[in-house]
RNA sequence: CGGGGUAUAGCGCAGCCUGGUAGCGCAACUGCUUUGGGAGCAGUGGGUCGGGAGUUCGAAUCUCUCUACCCCGACCA
């Protein structure tokens, strides 16, 4: 390719309203360009390496022995009505309608879609297990679209969903879909983890997501520092930091709390560590308000609480006037003695003696406050989001967190789906049987804009070799008055080509800097630059973007010496 | 969804307060010079000032309204 001949236009400038590094690059580099508010375009630069990174799932999944296939993007709303699943989806789902007033939706995800697909090409246990995969463009409407295409509202997606006679089929599937995964990662060249994670609105009943690591990233990660735990902080667990309760050693005490409402400010106050006391917060249950109890120094994790069964889904706080109704207070001095609605206790609160808490009256607050003694709950779990320094929960280690990007996502669903959905095959006695499934989803989109959090310098995008739009790129000084320079890089550029490697050559009339100048920001691997001053020496110069590093090569081996490079 | 902000050339912005026929930088185009780190000079093209309504002799500017986009929040007890 010839820069004159394809479509390049970069910025100087930092775009306005750009946040993240690769959101920055992208648009600099003319990567994408913003439709509206979460929809981009892809360039025909930008479009090469979303193909980079389509081609290598699609060959990991296909070597995986998933069937690619290709689903409408547009789903009838009835068969949202069989699973049920337009409330867990609520605002994020795009309702259209056609001519006739028929309901859709654009499709966020495909369970519905293949389900029904399934239910109806597949009646016999021989037909499986089966995996099914595609590669399409997905909508939610998201909350707050940002970072570009890292959280836009339509993206591409792969996704791919299995079915199987047994659990234990849909393990082993399971298992090869977390092996492909890691595949797909490690030849993009992403430093990555898998962690256990929450499904969701997908359901089902054990997930792992797949975290690209970088300090932009929108989810926080726990890992153990010497064990092999990892998980999202919305899953991981948070043991008790208390092993047994202590005998209570102070008496019960009414303290004047005048405008002290935060934790903080009731610990200075009292002169207690945040760690002696803890909050009580209401939130909505299935049968009327819930208590939820967590130390003063933790955080509630709603992720955690919104699966309880007492719990109402979605999660929601109450409102200053229910609090008022059901603590006789304001939200600052919520307390547990006399509470008279379900309380649940965070494992560490449970443990807990001689703390503080609200008074359940404005202005004050209770100390010396003991369970049994001065309160009571009626049930314990892990409410907490995990920290770090705490025990790892498999014993091993102590946790630590580290931000990542979700690029993948992968389910075991059960038979959730098929049985709202009815869809059954006959086993091998002949009876009918709902079919047990499983999920995979990849943010194809979303890789990219990964790719380049983790692969990029103050002057560009730092393209690892398996993605790269190109692999090397041809920069060659006065290409349109020096017949020498010209003759050098139209045989270097013929020659690469002939062998089947990506090259770009740079015949644009354009002043030295700025072509180097795009090039680095354009992050291709492998730069030749070819000028009168080296080739009288009969050199030319090469440079990895990796470091910038230059090079002297003898002219006549720079072609085996690219093709070194590239297979290194 | 709640709060705040912005909307003027492809991009970034000024002009608006105090109404009088729209400007700067970058980018683009032409010519000359320059040619190993985002060149210089000269010239050129490009805007129904987000849409609609109103006030006025006259509106980018004042008023109303709609829309789009951005930011913050939706986690504190």
């Amino acid at each position: 390719m010839k820069t004159t001949q394809f479509h390049i236009v970069t910025r100087k400038e930092t775009p306005q309203d750009a946040e993240i590094i690769s959101h920055q690059l992208m648009i600099r580099a003319g990567l994408i360009r913003k439709l509206g508010a979460g929809l981009y375009t892809w360039s025909p630069l930008g479009f090469r390496v979303l193909q980079k990174v389509e081609n290598i799932i699609r060959e990991e999944m296909n070597k995986a022995g998933a069937l690619e296939m290709l689903m409408p993007a547009v789903q009838p709303k009835e068969l949202w009505q069989e699973t049920g699943r337009i409330d867990d989806f609520g605002g994020q789902l795009l309702a259209i309608h056609d001519r006739a007033e028929r309901d859709y939706f654009f499709g966020p995800t495909h369970e519905e879609v293949i389900t029904d697909f399934v239910r109806n090409e597949v009646n016999s246990y021989k037909q499986l297990p089966i995996n099914f995969y595609q590669i399409q463009t997905k909508f939610r409407d998201e909350i707050r679209p940002r970072f570009g295409v890292m959280r836009s509202r339509e993206f591409i997606m792969k996704d791919a969903y299995s079915f199987h006679m047994s659990k234990e089929s849909l393990v082993e599937t399971y298992e090869k879909m977390h092996q492909a995964y890691g595949n797909i990662i490690d030849r993009i060249g992403l430093e990555y983890r898998c962690v256990l994670a929450d499904s969701g609105a997908i359901g089902g009943s054990g997930s792992q997501e797949f975290h690209v690591i970088a300090d932009s990233g929108e989810d926080a990660i726990m890992y153990s520092d010497t064990g092999e735990y990892a998980a999202n902080i919305e899953k991981c667990t948070a043991i008790s930091l208390i092993a047994e309760r202590a005998e209570a050693a102070q008496s019960l005490e009414k303290v004047d709390t005048p405008t002290q409402k935060t934790i903080e400010e009731v610990a200075n106050h009292l002169s207690v560590d945040k760690s002696q006391t803890i909050k009580t917060l209401l939130v909505e249950g299935v049968e009327g308000p819930v208590a939820l109890v967590v130390r003063g120094d933790h955080q509630l994790n709603e992720i955690k609480a919104g699966n309880l069964a007492a719990v109402a889904s979605p999660f929601r706080m109450l409102n200053d006037d229910e609090i008022k109704q059901v603590a006789g207070c304001e939200a600052g001095f919520i307390g547990v003695k006399d509470l008279s609605c379900h309380i649940i206790v965070d494992s560490t609160v449970a443990n807990m003696s001689d703390f503080v808490c609200g008074a359940s009256e404005n202005g004050f607050h209770l100390t010396g406050v003991n369970w049994d003694r001065d309160a009571s709950y009626q049930q314990v779990e892990d409410l907490r989001d995990a920290q770090v320094g705490d025990p790892s929960p498999d014993g091993v280690g102590t946790l630590k967190m580290a931000r990542g990007i979700e690029v993948g996502h992968i389910f075991q669903l059960g038979s959730k789906y098929s049985e709202a959905m009815k869809a059954v095959v006959l086993n091998e006695q002949g009876k009918s049987q709902a079919m047990e499934m499983g999920c995979y989803g990849m943010g194809v989109t979303r890789m990219v804009a990964a790719a380049i959090e983790q692969n990029h310098d103050e002057k560009g995008i730092i393209w690892p070799a398996g993605i790269a739009p190109f692999q090397v790129a041809i920069l060659p000084m006065n290409y349109q008055k020096s017949e020498r320079v010209r003759l050098a890089a139209d045989e270097l550029y013929q020659t690469l080509s002939d062998m089947g490697i990506e090259v770009i050559l740079d015949d644009r009339k354009v002043r030295p800097g700025f072509m180097m100048s795009d090039f680095e920001l354009l992050g291709v691997p492998h730069q030749v630059i070819i000028g009168d001053r080296a080739l009288d020496r009969n050199e030319v110069e090469y440079r990895a973007r990796i470091d910038m590093a230059s090079k002297d090569i003898s002219h006549d081996t720079i072609v085996n010496f690219l093709a070194e490079q590239i297979k290194a």
